[in-house]
DNA sequence: CAAGGAAATTAGGAACAGCTAAGTTTTGCC
DNA sequence: GGCAAAACTTAGCTGTTCCTAATTTCCTTG
């Protein structure tokens, strides 16, 4: 029945945070996702049932959460999203780890396939080119930063 | 009282589509903002009302809506974003320019400033490289869609 | 094994963003 | 000038996402 729907932003934090939080018997508990988001305890609730009607977790009250391995797909999908992202900002753009993270986690729910793939492989080839460069003995490569023209 | 407060992402794009829909008199009209965002016209008076309160337009019932200079800023505001992204799409990640508009419409509600800057040091830090290597006559700059490892 | 506290749920409410349907105002044309 | 169509607003509803307060369930520990 389900599959076709497409996340909320909303829910697909909550899944990353669900996903996050398991432990090592890959089971994840209300108040961690409650901790790790920041929301009441009456959201995570509210969450997690849609979550289930989804089919992306196992989930009845009062008992841990564990995602089905439609949601693991999910969580994965959009975590990869957030980890592209964040490693473009931090490789390419150079911003700082901290503001590339929370920029990855507003971004990652609206980011398009193609872009991501764009981003993939820019990086990728920036990394090619740092190693060349390096190999050759160059220095101060990709200063885009300095901004030889002052503006 | 007004100015302290953020606009929503839905907000936004009302202002937006407001500030392009304004004729040789700098007036808007309820029906092209509603044929641009493809809304009910429901909506739109519904969006109107909130941002005559938060003091970004001119509005009054069956009227022709304009921007005030607060609300200008903030249309141009995040046009700026807007326009930045999608430079940035179509000319770093070589997106074609209308998946870069698609995208650069979702993610100029979410990206900060910081990302934005660099974005836009990016882009000019390129095209400066560009035209170096026109003038030396290279060839196929920049050529990292070929992805010379093959993945 | 019972009590107390922690964890989780339910109930009820607010803000946001959209819709349809019905009513009002404006306009444009005969 | 008047009437019909178009533009616009109002009223009322839906669905999301969050909250607080009250309650229920679970677990730990004496």
């Amino acid at each position: 029945m389900n599959g076709t729907n497409r996340l909320s932003a909303s829910l697909e934090d909550y899944l990353e945070a669900i996903y996050h939080s398991r432990d090592d018997k890959k089971m994840a508990r209300s108040k961690q996702i409650q901790k790790r988001l920041g929301v009441s305890g009456a959201s995570v609730t509210e969450a997690c049932q849609q979550l289930r009607e989804k089919g992306l977790i196992n989930y009845a009250p009062y008992e841990a959460i564990t995602l089905t391995p439609d949601g693991e797909k999910h969580a994965q999908d959009v975590i990869f999203r957030h980890e592209t992202l964040k490693a473009f900002f931090i490789e390419v753009l150079k911003v700082d780890p901290t503001t590339a993270d929370e920029g990855a986690c507003k971004m990652e729910h609206v980011v398009s396939l193609t872009i991501v793939d764009r981003m993939i492989k820019y990086t990728k080839y920036l990394r090619l080119e740092k190693e060349e460069a390096l190999l050759a003995g160059e220095e101060s490569f990709s200063s885009f930063l300095e901004d030889p023209k002052g503006d």
